[in-house]
DNA sequence: TAATATGGCTAATATTTATTAGCGAAATGG
DNA sequence: CCATTTCGCTAATAAATATTAGCCATATTA
Protein backbone atom coordinates (compact mmCIF):
# COMPACT_ATOMS: atom_id res chain seq x y z
CA UNK A 1 0.00 0.00 0.00
CA UNK A 2 1.74 2.96 -1.57
CA UNK A 3 1.78 6.28 1.43
CA UNK A 4 -1.40 7.89 -0.76
CA UNK A 5 -3.27 5.06 0.28
CA UNK A 6 -2.31 4.77 3.95
CA UNK A 7 -3.40 8.46 4.41
CA UNK A 8 -6.96 8.10 3.25
CA UNK A 9 -7.15 4.84 5.01
CA UNK A 10 -6.30 6.29 8.36
CA UNK A 11 -7.97 9.78 7.28
CA UNK A 12 -11.28 7.33 6.92
CA UNK A 13 -10.73 5.32 10.27
CA UNK A 14 -10.19 8.40 11.89
CA UNK A 15 -13.04 10.75 10.38
CA UNK A 16 -15.30 7.75 10.83
CA UNK A 17 -14.43 8.04 14.60
CA UNK A 18 -13.91 11.31 15.69
CA UNK A 19 -15.49 13.48 12.51
CA UNK A 20 -13.23 15.72 10.02
CA UNK A 21 -13.21 18.66 12.63
CA UNK A 22 -12.59 16.61 15.46
CA UNK A 23 -9.12 14.87 13.33
CA UNK A 24 -5.80 16.79 13.02
CA UNK A 25 -3.71 16.51 10.36
CA UNK A 26 -1.40 15.24 12.67
CA UNK A 27 -2.87 12.91 14.11
CA UNK A 28 -3.28 11.17 10.23
CA UNK A 29 0.38 11.29 9.97
CA UNK A 30 0.79 9.88 13.03
CA UNK A 31 -0.93 6.77 12.27
CA UNK A 32 0.37 6.55 9.17
CA UNK A 33 3.83 6.49 10.49
CA UNK A 34 5.40 9.91 8.85
CA UNK A 35 5.18 13.94 10.38
CA UNK A 36 2.45 16.19 9.69
CA UNK A 37 4.07 18.09 7.18
CA UNK A 38 4.87 14.85 4.69
CA UNK A 39 1.19 14.79 4.64
CA UNK A 40 1.89 17.36 1.67
CA UNK A 41 3.89 16.23 -0.64
CA UNK A 42 0.64 13.87 -1.27
CA UNK A 43 -2.41 15.85 -1.02
CA UNK A 44 -2.74 19.68 -0.67
CA UNK A 45 -4.58 19.94 2.36
CA UNK A 46 -6.52 18.31 4.90
CA UNK A 47 -9.87 19.23 2.75
CA UNK A 48 -8.40 17.32 -0.14
CA UNK A 49 -7.82 14.62 1.58
CA UNK A 50 -11.77 14.28 2.44
CA UNK A 51 -12.26 15.30 -1.20
CA UNK A 52 -10.39 12.18 -2.34
CA UNK A 53 -12.44 9.70 0.39
CA UNK A 54 -15.33 10.54 -0.98
CA UNK A 55 -14.24 10.43 -4.79
CA UNK A 56 -13.85 6.96 -3.36
CA UNK A 57 -17.08 6.01 -1.47
CA UNK A 58 -18.59 7.54 -5.09
CA UNK A 59 -15.99 4.75 -6.94
CA UNK A 60 -17.75 2.18 -4.39
CA UNK A 61 -21.17 2.91 -4.63
CA UNK A 62 -20.78 2.90 -8.56
CA UNK A 63 -18.92 -0.50 -7.93
CA UNK A 64 -21.50 -1.84 -5.88
CA UNK A 65 -24.43 -0.63 -7.43
CA UNK A 66 -23.58 0.97 -10.47
CA UNK A 67 -23.37 -2.65 -12.87
CA UNK A 68 -26.49 -4.91 -13.39
CA UNK A 69 -24.20 -8.02 -11.99
CA UNK A 70 -23.85 -7.29 -8.50
CA UNK A 71 -27.65 -8.17 -8.07
CA UNK A 72 -27.02 -11.61 -9.01
CA UNK A 73 -29.23 -14.54 -9.24
CA UNK A 74 -32.61 -13.70 -8.89
CA UNK A 75 -33.77 -15.81 -5.51
CA UNK A 76 -36.15 -18.91 -6.25
CA UNK A 77 -38.20 -18.73 -3.09
CA UNK A 78 -39.01 -17.28 0.14
CA UNK A 79 -35.99 -19.56 2.16
CA UNK A 80 -33.66 -18.63 -0.66
CA UNK A 81 -34.59 -14.56 -0.76
CA UNK A 82 -33.89 -14.18 2.98
CA UNK A 83 -31.08 -16.45 2.95
CA UNK A 84 -29.45 -14.47 0.68
CA UNK A 85 -30.65 -11.17 1.54
CA UNK A 86 -30.12 -11.59 5.30
CA UNK A 87 -26.47 -12.27 4.07
CA UNK A 88 -26.07 -8.99 1.87
CA UNK A 89 -27.20 -7.27 4.88
CA UNK A 90 -25.08 -8.79 7.03
CA UNK A 91 -22.21 -7.92 4.97
CA UNK A 92 -23.04 -4.35 4.28
CA UNK A 93 -23.47 -3.66 8.48
CA UNK A 94 -20.06 -5.45 9.25
CA UNK A 95 -17.64 -4.81 6.63
CA UNK A 96 -15.29 -2.51 7.94
CA UNK A 97 -14.59 -0.04 5.04
CA UNK A 98 -17.96 0.20 4.18
CA UNK A 99 -19.32 1.01 7.84
CA UNK A 100 -16.39 3.72 8.04
CA UNK A 101 -17.61 5.12 4.58
CA UNK A 102 -21.63 5.31 6.37
CA UNK A 103 -19.94 6.87 9.58
CA UNK A 104 -18.07 9.62 7.64
CA UNK A 105 -21.18 10.56 5.34
CA UNK A 106 -23.68 10.72 7.91
CA UNK A 107 -21.56 13.32 10.38
CA UNK A 108 -20.28 15.10 7.45
CA UNK A 109 -23.47 14.94 5.60
CA UNK A 110 -24.07 19.35 5.85
CA UNK A 111 -20.39 19.93 5.22
CA UNK A 112 -21.01 20.33 1.30
CA UNK A 113 -23.64 19.49 -1.11
CA UNK A 114 -21.84 17.36 -3.25
CA UNK A 115 -21.42 15.21 0.14
CA UNK A 116 -24.97 15.68 0.57
CA UNK A 117 -25.73 14.20 -2.61
CA UNK A 118 -23.57 11.31 -2.36
CA UNK A 119 -25.32 10.38 1.25
CA UNK A 120 -28.34 10.17 -0.44
CA UNK A 121 -27.26 8.14 -3.11
CA UNK A 122 -25.42 5.66 -0.63
CA UNK A 123 -28.68 5.47 1.96
CA UNK A 124 -31.30 5.48 -0.37
CA UNK A 125 -31.01 5.46 -4.18
CA UNK A 126 -28.45 2.89 -4.14
CA UNK A 127 -29.84 0.22 -2.13
CA UNK A 128 -33.53 1.14 -3.02
CA UNK A 129 -32.51 0.84 -6.95
CA UNK A 130 -30.83 -2.90 -6.32
CA UNK A 131 -34.00 -4.51 -4.34
CA UNK A 132 -36.53 -2.99 -6.83
CA UNK A 133 -34.35 -5.23 -9.77
CA UNK A 134 -34.42 -8.25 -7.52
CA UNK A 135 -38.48 -7.88 -6.72
CA UNK A 136 -39.24 -7.37 -10.01
CA UNK A 137 -37.25 -10.34 -10.91
CA UNK A 138 -39.13 -12.55 -8.55
CA UNK A 139 -42.88 -10.20 -9.80
CA UNK A 140 -41.62 -11.73 -12.77
CA UNK A 141 -41.08 -15.27 -12.12
CA UNK A 142 -44.34 -15.14 -9.34
CA UNK A 143 -42.82 -15.30 -6.23
CA UNK A 144 -43.90 -12.01 -5.59
CA UNK A 145 -47.30 -10.71 -5.96
CA UNK A 146 -47.55 -7.90 -8.46
CA UNK A 147 -46.74 -4.13 -7.29
CA UNK A 148 -44.95 -1.31 -8.03
CA UNK A 149 -41.78 -2.75 -7.18
CA UNK A 150 -40.02 0.74 -6.25
CA UNK A 151 -41.98 0.86 -3.44
CA UNK A 152 -41.82 -2.64 -2.49
CA UNK A 153 -37.75 -2.06 -2.48
CA UNK A 154 -38.35 1.30 0.00
CA UNK A 155 -40.82 -0.75 2.14
CA UNK A 156 -37.93 -3.57 2.62
CA UNK A 157 -34.96 -1.33 2.75
CA UNK A 158 -36.07 1.31 4.58
CA UNK A 159 -36.07 -0.36 7.92
CA UNK A 160 -32.97 -2.20 7.62
CA UNK A 161 -31.22 1.30 6.69
CA UNK A 162 -32.27 2.41 10.06
CA UNK A 163 -31.19 -0.65 12.38
CA UNK A 164 -27.72 -0.78 10.54
CA UNK A 165 -27.26 3.22 11.33
CA UNK A 166 -28.33 1.90 14.89
CA UNK A 167 -25.54 -0.54 14.98
CA UNK A 168 -22.97 2.34 14.09
CA UNK A 169 -23.80 4.03 16.60
CA UNK A 170 -24.33 1.38 19.34
CA UNK A 171 -22.22 -1.64 18.42
CA UNK A 172 -23.08 -3.54 21.36
CA UNK A 173 -26.91 -4.08 19.76
CA UNK A 174 -25.60 -5.21 16.65
CA UNK A 175 -26.97 -8.84 17.35
CA UNK A 176 -30.37 -7.23 18.19
CA UNK A 177 -30.82 -5.20 15.13
CA UNK A 178 -29.77 -8.34 12.79
CA UNK A 179 -32.59 -10.13 15.02
CA UNK A 180 -34.83 -7.51 13.97
CA UNK A 181 -34.32 -7.27 10.39
CA UNK A 182 -34.80 -10.85 9.91
CA UNK A 183 -38.30 -10.26 11.56
CA UNK A 184 -39.44 -7.65 9.32
CA UNK A 185 -37.91 -9.50 6.36
CA UNK A 186 -39.90 -12.25 7.43
CA UNK A 187 -42.68 -10.17 7.62
CA UNK A 188 -42.35 -8.80 4.23
CA UNK A 189 -42.59 -12.18 2.72
CA UNK A 190 -45.67 -12.88 4.80
CA UNK A 191 -47.35 -9.71 3.40
CA UNK A 192 -46.08 -9.61 -0.61
CA UNK A 193 -45.34 -13.32 -1.68
CA UNK A 194 -47.42 -15.51 -2.91
CA UNK A 195 -47.64 -18.82 -1.16
CA UNK A 196 -47.00 -21.83 -2.33
CA UNK A 197 -49.31 -24.08 -0.46
CA UNK A 198 -53.23 -23.22 0.09
CA UNK B 1 -35.64 34.72 27.04
CA UNK B 2 -33.13 34.99 29.28
CA UNK B 3 -29.08 35.32 28.18
CA UNK B 4 -29.05 31.63 29.23
CA UNK B 5 -31.59 30.29 26.99
CA UNK B 6 -30.45 32.56 24.23
CA UNK B 7 -26.90 30.92 24.47
CA UNK B 8 -28.71 27.35 23.98
CA UNK B 9 -30.67 28.70 21.27
CA UNK B 10 -28.21 30.06 19.40
CA UNK B 11 -25.88 27.33 20.51
CA UNK B 12 -28.52 24.39 18.57
CA UNK B 13 -28.81 26.72 15.59
CA UNK B 14 -25.22 26.81 14.83
CA UNK B 15 -24.04 23.11 16.19
CA UNK B 16 -26.72 21.70 13.64
CA UNK B 17 -25.54 23.99 11.16
CA UNK B 18 -21.32 23.69 11.42
CA UNK B 19 -21.54 20.61 14.06
CA UNK B 20 -20.22 21.21 17.54
CA UNK B 21 -16.22 21.05 16.62
CA UNK B 22 -17.06 23.34 13.96
CA UNK B 23 -18.52 26.06 15.79
CA UNK B 24 -16.19 27.88 18.18
CA UNK B 25 -17.48 29.58 21.63
CA UNK B 26 -16.98 33.10 20.05
CA UNK B 27 -19.31 32.36 17.34
CA UNK B 28 -21.98 31.62 19.78
CA UNK B 29 -21.29 34.75 21.59
CA UNK B 30 -21.79 37.16 18.71
CA UNK B 31 -24.64 35.80 17.97
CA UNK B 32 -26.58 35.81 21.35
CA UNK B 33 -25.09 39.69 21.61
CA UNK B 34 -21.96 39.64 24.28
CA UNK B 35 -18.72 38.46 24.57
CA UNK B 36 -16.88 34.96 24.45
CA UNK B 37 -15.94 35.15 27.88
CA UNK B 38 -19.17 36.09 29.61
CA UNK B 39 -20.56 33.36 28.28
CA UNK B 40 -19.09 31.53 31.29
CA UNK B 41 -21.13 33.00 33.53
CA UNK B 42 -23.31 30.91 32.24
CA UNK B 43 -21.95 27.52 31.38
CA UNK B 44 -18.45 25.97 32.29
CA UNK B 45 -17.79 25.11 28.99
CA UNK B 46 -18.45 24.71 25.19
CA UNK B 47 -19.37 20.86 26.40
CA UNK B 48 -21.51 21.83 29.01
CA UNK B 49 -23.49 23.65 26.56
CA UNK B 50 -24.03 20.59 24.50
CA UNK B 51 -25.07 18.71 27.29
CA UNK B 52 -27.73 21.22 27.91
CA UNK B 53 -29.06 21.01 24.73
CA UNK B 54 -29.08 16.72 24.50
CA UNK B 55 -30.51 17.53 27.96
CA UNK B 56 -33.30 19.67 26.30
CA UNK B 57 -33.85 17.21 23.51
CA UNK B 58 -34.73 14.72 26.39
CA UNK B 59 -37.22 16.83 27.40
CA UNK B 60 -38.95 17.17 24.11
CA UNK B 61 -38.65 13.63 23.64
CA UNK B 62 -40.69 13.17 26.43
CA UNK B 63 -43.38 16.01 25.88
CA UNK B 64 -44.21 14.20 22.24
CA UNK B 65 -43.73 10.55 22.54
CA UNK B 66 -44.29 10.32 26.81
CA UNK B 67 -47.32 10.68 27.06
CA UNK B 68 -50.48 9.03 25.61
CA UNK B 69 -52.23 12.23 25.13
CA UNK B 70 -49.96 13.19 22.01
CA UNK B 71 -51.29 10.01 20.16
CA UNK B 72 -54.41 11.81 19.49
CA UNK B 73 -57.83 10.50 18.18
CA UNK B 74 -57.85 7.18 16.60
CA UNK B 75 -58.34 8.09 12.64
CA UNK B 76 -61.76 6.86 12.00
CA UNK B 77 -60.50 5.53 8.34
CA UNK B 78 -58.25 5.68 5.33
CA UNK B 79 -58.67 9.49 4.48
CA UNK B 80 -58.45 10.47 7.99
CA UNK B 81 -55.43 8.80 8.95
CA UNK B 82 -53.63 9.99 5.78
CA UNK B 83 -54.47 13.49 6.29
CA UNK B 84 -53.48 13.31 9.84
CA UNK B 85 -50.45 11.06 9.48
CA UNK B 86 -49.27 13.69 6.92
CA UNK B 87 -49.76 16.33 8.97
CA UNK B 88 -48.14 14.85 11.69
CA UNK B 89 -45.02 14.32 9.61
CA UNK B 90 -45.12 17.69 7.40
CA UNK B 91 -44.87 19.06 11.02
CA UNK B 92 -41.80 17.05 12.14
CA UNK B 93 -40.26 17.62 9.07
CA UNK B 94 -40.36 21.78 8.98
CA UNK B 95 -40.76 22.47 12.97
CA UNK B 96 -37.24 24.37 13.01
CA UNK B 97 -36.50 23.39 16.04
CA UNK B 98 -37.60 19.72 16.03
CA UNK B 99 -35.15 19.81 12.60
CA UNK B 100 -31.81 21.41 14.58
CA UNK B 101 -32.25 18.66 16.90
CA UNK B 102 -32.19 16.11 14.04
CA UNK B 103 -29.43 17.94 12.80
CA UNK B 104 -27.73 18.14 15.63
CA UNK B 105 -28.09 14.37 17.20
CA UNK B 106 -27.08 12.65 13.21
CA UNK B 107 -23.69 14.34 13.48
CA UNK B 108 -22.99 14.26 17.17
CA UNK B 109 -24.69 10.96 17.00
CA UNK B 110 -20.90 9.32 17.78
CA UNK B 111 -19.47 11.74 20.59
CA UNK B 112 -20.58 9.66 23.34
CA UNK B 113 -22.96 7.13 24.42
CA UNK B 114 -25.66 9.38 25.47
CA UNK B 115 -25.98 10.86 22.50
CA UNK B 116 -25.57 8.07 20.38
CA UNK B 117 -29.09 6.56 22.95
CA UNK B 118 -30.84 9.71 22.67
CA UNK B 119 -30.50 9.50 18.91
CA UNK B 120 -31.74 6.00 18.76
CA UNK B 121 -34.83 7.31 20.95
CA UNK B 122 -35.67 10.13 18.93
CA UNK B 123 -34.74 8.49 15.03
CA UNK B 124 -36.87 5.01 16.36
CA UNK B 125 -38.38 4.01 19.33
CA UNK B 126 -40.26 7.59 19.82
CA UNK B 127 -42.01 7.35 15.99
CA UNK B 128 -42.75 3.87 16.09
CA UNK B 129 -43.75 3.64 19.20
CA UNK B 130 -46.05 6.27 18.83
CA UNK B 131 -47.47 4.65 15.61
CA UNK B 132 -47.94 1.20 16.96
CA UNK B 133 -50.58 2.45 19.54
CA UNK B 134 -52.28 4.61 16.51
CA UNK B 135 -52.23 1.41 14.46
CA UNK B 136 -53.11 -0.65 17.55
CA UNK B 137 -56.06 1.48 18.00
CA UNK B 138 -57.54 1.04 14.20
CA UNK B 139 -56.72 -2.58 14.30
CA UNK B 140 -59.72 -2.65 17.64
CA UNK B 141 -61.99 -0.18 15.40
CA UNK B 142 -61.38 -2.97 12.16
CA UNK B 143 -59.92 -0.48 10.12
CA UNK B 144 -56.84 -1.94 9.75
CA UNK B 145 -55.80 -5.81 9.09
CA UNK B 146 -54.64 -7.96 12.66
CA UNK B 147 -51.07 -7.92 12.52
CA UNK B 148 -47.96 -6.76 14.79
CA UNK B 149 -48.66 -3.52 15.69
CA UNK B 150 -44.88 -3.19 15.79
CA UNK B 151 -43.88 -4.45 12.75
CA UNK B 152 -46.57 -2.56 11.02
CA UNK B 153 -45.47 0.93 12.65
CA UNK B 154 -41.70 -0.23 11.77
CA UNK B 155 -42.82 -0.18 8.02
CA UNK B 156 -45.06 2.79 8.08
CA UNK B 157 -42.95 5.05 9.95
CA UNK B 158 -39.10 3.83 8.34
CA UNK B 159 -39.10 5.24 4.98
CA UNK B 160 -40.65 8.46 6.56
CA UNK B 161 -38.03 8.77 8.44
CA UNK B 162 -35.61 8.15 6.13
CA UNK B 163 -37.12 10.89 3.64
CA UNK B 164 -37.13 13.35 6.58
CA UNK B 165 -33.15 13.02 6.86
CA UNK B 166 -33.00 13.51 3.02
CA UNK B 167 -34.91 16.94 3.60
CA UNK B 168 -32.43 17.66 6.11
CA UNK B 169 -29.24 17.66 3.99
CA UNK B 170 -31.42 18.58 0.83
CA UNK B 171 -34.27 21.26 1.57
CA UNK B 172 -34.58 21.79 -2.05
CA UNK B 173 -35.93 18.56 -2.26
CA UNK B 174 -38.32 18.92 -0.02
CA UNK B 175 -41.37 18.81 -1.69
CA UNK B 176 -40.15 15.79 -3.50
CA UNK B 177 -39.95 13.94 0.03
CA UNK B 178 -43.35 14.84 1.11
CA UNK B 179 -44.74 13.24 -2.40
CA UNK B 180 -42.81 10.06 -1.34
CA UNK B 181 -44.06 9.82 1.55
CA UNK B 182 -47.40 10.37 0.50
CA UNK B 183 -47.78 7.80 -2.02
CA UNK B 184 -45.26 5.09 0.42
CA UNK B 185 -48.10 6.05 3.27
CA UNK B 186 -51.16 5.44 -0.06
CA UNK B 187 -49.17 2.11 -0.26
CA UNK B 188 -49.76 1.35 3.31
CA UNK B 189 -52.87 1.67 3.73
CA UNK B 190 -53.70 -0.58 0.07
CA UNK B 191 -51.49 -3.68 2.02
CA UNK B 192 -52.87 -3.15 5.56
CA UNK B 193 -56.52 -1.57 5.49
CA UNK B 194 -59.96 -3.71 4.97
CA UNK B 195 -61.75 -1.83 2.17
CA UNK B 196 -65.08 -1.08 3.29
CA UNK B 197 -66.60 -1.68 -0.26
CA UNK B 198 -65.83 -5.07 -1.67
C1' DT C 1 -28.79 51.69 52.73
C1' DA C 2 -25.04 48.55 53.03
C1' DA C 3 -23.59 44.05 51.31
C1' DT C 4 -23.63 40.84 47.94
C1' DA C 5 -24.49 38.51 43.77
C1' DT C 6 -25.00 38.82 38.81
C1' DG C 7 -23.43 39.35 34.44
C1' DG C 8 -21.18 42.11 31.37
C1' DC C 9 -16.37 43.64 29.87
C1' DT C 10 -10.97 43.66 28.51
C1' DA C 11 -6.63 41.48 28.68
C1' DA C 12 -4.01 37.57 28.75
C1' DT C 13 -2.67 32.77 28.14
C1' DA C 14 -1.71 28.31 26.71
C1' DT C 15 -2.62 25.15 23.35
C1' DT C 16 -3.80 23.36 19.13
C1' DT C 17 -3.72 23.39 14.28
C1' DA C 18 -3.06 23.82 9.28
C1' DT C 19 0.25 25.02 6.42
C1' DT C 20 4.83 26.75 4.29
C1' DA C 21 9.86 26.94 3.65
C1' DG C 22 13.58 24.72 2.86
C1' DC C 23 17.03 20.81 3.66
C1' DG C 24 18.79 16.26 2.42
C1' DA C 25 18.68 11.34 1.16
C1' DA C 26 17.21 8.11 -1.92
C1' DA C 27 15.14 6.63 -6.06
C1' DT C 28 14.57 7.31 -10.93
C1' DG C 29 15.56 8.31 -15.60
C1' DG C 30 18.04 10.05 -19.59
C1' DC D 1 26.71 8.93 -14.07
C1' DC D 2 24.62 13.18 -13.73
C1' DA D 3 20.03 15.50 -13.28
C1' DT D 4 15.84 15.50 -11.39
C1' DT D 5 11.99 14.14 -9.07
C1' DT D 6 10.16 12.03 -4.85
C1' DC D 7 9.43 12.02 -0.24
C1' DG D 8 10.89 12.16 4.14
C1' DC D 9 12.49 15.51 7.82
C1' DT D 10 12.93 19.95 11.10
C1' DA D 11 11.81 24.61 12.04
C1' DA D 12 8.80 28.21 11.79
C1' DT D 13 4.50 30.75 11.43
C1' DA D 14 0.09 32.64 11.71
C1' DA D 15 -4.28 32.04 13.13
C1' DA D 16 -7.86 30.19 15.92
C1' DT D 17 -9.65 28.67 20.13
C1' DA D 18 -11.16 27.52 24.89
C1' DT D 19 -10.63 29.20 29.05
C1' DT D 20 -9.08 32.14 33.24
C1' DA D 21 -8.27 36.39 35.89
C1' DG D 22 -9.89 40.22 37.37
C1' DC D 23 -12.50 44.84 36.80
C1' DC D 24 -16.86 47.36 37.11
C1' DA D 25 -21.75 48.56 36.89
C1' DT D 26 -26.16 47.19 37.95
C1' DA D 27 -29.54 44.50 40.32
C1' DT D 28 -30.86 42.04 44.44
C1' DT D 29 -31.33 41.29 49.16
C1' DA D 30 -30.83 41.65 54.13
Amino acid sequence: MSTKEKILDAALTLFAENGYDGTSVEQIATVVGIKAPSLYKHYKGKEDILNALIDSAEARYEEMFGSEKNIGKIPKDREEFIKVTMERISFTMRDPMIRKIRMLLVQEQFRNERISEVTTRHQLDGIQRMFAKIIKGMMDEGIVKNDDPELLAVELTAPAVLQIARSDRQPQYEEECMEYIEKHLQHFCDTYMRHSMG
